[in-house]
DNA sequence: TGTACATCAGTGAACGCGCGTTCACTGATGTAC
DNA sequence: TGTACATCAGTGAACGCGCGTTCACTGATGTAC
């Protein structure tokens, strides 16, 4: 219904935007409306005209970084579908790639914020619940239809490998880890179809 | 080479114990140093006295909530053994038993905490690091030795699969993904030589 | 055993500081005629 | 086309408040003689 952005739903998405980076980066409480308002080229005193409290923020943020990773990890199984890889296997490859445990920013936010997600206020654990149902969903999608039960694990397997390797750190050791963790789980889920497509980690997308 | 306590000591004792539920219960970020020593009894000036900063409460806190956790799973362990299971089945009923769903404050540290591990400070990170090392160690001893380079997946995929389910929240929700992931698992890592044991979650310690 | 003093653990007021939030105001954009 | 006015998006100072931290002080415990 309506046409053109206009200039305030602009300096919106942009808010909104700068907040689903902040979020995985330094987590719920970790900055703050002047931070994100001043990253978003604007003054503090104009939030309020936009949100109605930080957590509406948090609460749009969190749908932002859904949908980005939900997109990010699109491409991944595309990318993989070129390579050959099963959708299994490319989901498996891509969110425990390097890359991913690197780029927190722009990669999942389950895994950014996981273990916060359940002490938020009522309406952001609530977007944060819709993106936990929505995960297992998607990890559901691309499970063979005899095994549409295991999504919940592999969707938690995925979350908390990536958050031990970043505990770990971005380095050999974290890496490792992941490696690792491919390895097991192109046996274990994708047992003979595709695991000997897979040669180089390669370089794919975030989440 | 101190025999006796020393009321101090005792003090110091009731600090980091009470610290490590509340890390766990609130985030590394949701509870300050006046709620801590309110809750030990004590008046927040006297804080300076025991520990050099904040952040070295949050060392020793990671490290009791460590020491507390590693005796629950002992302790699952050891009634799983009485009912007759493996090791690797009574870590995995254990860890994914309602109790662990509903108990965060006395639970796993990983899984209450592992989000935010990445973002604080060095020294707490540190601590952090070296409870997913022992916590993949851990792992590492029940899983049969020619499996033992599945332990970080397993680690990830327990921390995870609790987060998910606490995302969710207390209720039938969290507790059907708990459910789920523990028959995935049964099957996947114990096979044959323990399943059919295995009937009632039971009450099991927390973490 | 009793007195005098030193040490020790804890108290509570105070400090800067940064946060979420409010609000009177400004400058630009758009509309009426 | 030009002027007058209303609306709108954003500014920046200010507000309470709670936080981590400091510090002068108090009351209890322990030691010396």
């Amino acid at each position: 219904m309506e046409p053109k952005p206009g200039r305030k739903q602009q300096s919106h998405q942009r808010i909104v935007d700068v907040a689903a980076r902040a979020i995985r980066r330094a987590g719920y409480n970790g900055v703050g409306v002047a931070d994100i308002m001043k990253e978003a080229g604007l003054t503090h005193g104009g939030f309020y005209a936009h949100f109605p409290s930080r957590d509406a923020l948090l609460v749009e943020a969190t749908q932002a970084a859904s949908r980005q990773s939900i997109a990010n990890i699109s491409a991944g199984l595309e990318q993989g579908r070129q390579q050959g890889l099963s959708p299994l296997a490319a989901l498996i490859e891509s969110y425990l790639s390097d890359q991913h445990l690197a780029d927190t920013e722009c990669g999942c936010p389950v895994a950014a914020l996981g273990s916060e997600m359940p002490r938020q206020s009522d309406i952001v654990r609530d977007a944060a619940r819709e993106r936990v149902q929505a995960l297992i969903g998607g990890v559901g999608k691309v499970l063979p239809q005899d095994r549409a039960s295991q999504a919940a694990v592999l969707a938690g397997t995925l979350v908390g490998t990536l958050q031990l390797a970043r505990t770990l750190g971005d380095n050999e050791a974290g890496k490792a880890i992941l490696a690792s963790a491919r390895a097991t789980l192109r046996a274990q889920y994708d047992d003979a179809d595709v695991a000997n497509a897979i040669s180089s980690p390669a370089s794919t997308p975030t989440h």
